[in-house]
DNA sequence: CGGGGTGATTAACAAAAGTTAATTAATGCT
DNA sequence: AGCATTAATTAACTTTTGTTAATCACCCCG
């Protein structure tokens, strides 16, 4: 039962490439038990049905919650009405609202369960105190950081340096098994497009593959 | 002398909005004189002319510079061979490689000074190994480091929600300092626009103001 | 003062994306 | 299985952006 516990949290590696596992395994190795088990005994499991909503629009909480199964996207209502999701999270990865872990202010995001999921939930000031005293968890927490940091810096690359269609066509390669996973319409608005221009991508990369 | 460098180091609590600067400042003030005076004594300032080339795409060095003086522009050259200004930093800020410092890997963009620029530079790792000796330092390091984070992630929002004509109005009010500084080409690239666009859109914008 | 060079603007056209609405496809639920 | 709901596609039209090239404006330097 412990050691279930520590193999589901050792396994959050997986957010990372796979040729950096080994390097963020060895951050590990040298916790003192009784922190990892005070961590462990932190974290409650919750379930969420599909649809049902985890964080709303303008709370402030520290939830942070290590996604065991399923997949959740963060999204905001527009002025004129309609949502767009601005970042999608699965399993082995962690949820929490930026807003109110980063910038310790309401959320300005709604994060919501597009699959059933279920949860660790852990309360990241409690746990905060946990990773200050163990330098592996701190240096653990800061190289997770650090990839998040790398990633939204190479999003806004995306974004510059790439058309609509290209970069559609590097999430296929990426991540070809998200894209399955949720409706095309999320992934539109996280291109920064519409889902009806994300249909008319679809349509001509499909002519193009002919002959 | 060690004062007026001490007073440049702390000053950096400016690239952070101003009302964090008392908490900002909050963080050094248990510092230990010794290591701070260590980590001026490795820091080397350095001037560049205007155009002058800081880091090179396809380096790789572990230099991190703060702006004493001057503005600094990071940018790529497209396989069209057209160049795209991906950020800036400028006075108060710290100029380094996201590639060098965070991936550990070249350089995928080319660093050059807008403006005649003063840097101190100091070699990151050194600058690390007192870093991590000295809580504070570690404090102020993360500080930054979930700075740099919420900036990325708000710009990625941007881009989703906004369009390149909202885009560049929030420039114009939040940093219109920088407007003014830089070439309008390399503020169309960083809104993910080509200049031509760019001029249509400030047109825009004057004749919509007419009554 | 008169080029030379660079950046900004404008024009003309092509291509892509937004918008609205209708239609088709897929999904879920009982 | 059948109905209801939601998602995706298509169409028609508008708006915006990209592209290329020409022109205009400005600055600097000799």
């Amino acid at each position: 039962m412990f050691i279930e516990n520590v193999l589901e949290i050792t396994s959050l590696a997986n957010m990372i490439d796979p040729e950096k596992i080994r390097l963020y395994l060895s951050l590990f190795k040298d916790l003192k038990l009784s922190d990892l088990m005070q961590l462990i005994s932190m974290a409650k499991t919750l379930h969420l049905a599909a649809g049902e909503t985890y964080i709303k629009e303008g709370t402030l909480t520290s939830k942070l919650a290590y996604i065991k199964k399923g997949l959740i996207r963060g999204y905001t209502v527009k002025e004129n009405g309609e949502e767009a999701t601005i970042l999608i999270r699965w399993e082995d990865q962690f949820a929490a609202s930026h807003d109110n872990i980063i910038l310790r202010r309401p959320s300005r995001l709604t994060y919501q369960a597009v699959e059933d999921t279920t949860l660790l939930e852990l309360d990241y000031d409690a746990a905060q105190k946990i990773f200050d005293k163990n330098p592996r968890f701190a240096e653990a927490r800061n190289f997770f950081i650090l990839n998040m940091l790398a990633d939204s810096l190479a999003r806004v690359e995306a974004f510059i340096l790439l058309t609509p269609e290209e970069r559609y066509k590097r999430l296929l390669k990426d991540k070809p098994a998200v894209v399955e996973r949720i409706p095309d319409k999320y992934i539109a608005t996280m291109l920064g497009i519409t889902p009806v221009s994300l249909s008319r991508i679809r349509k001509r990369i499909v002519k193009g593959k002919k002959h």
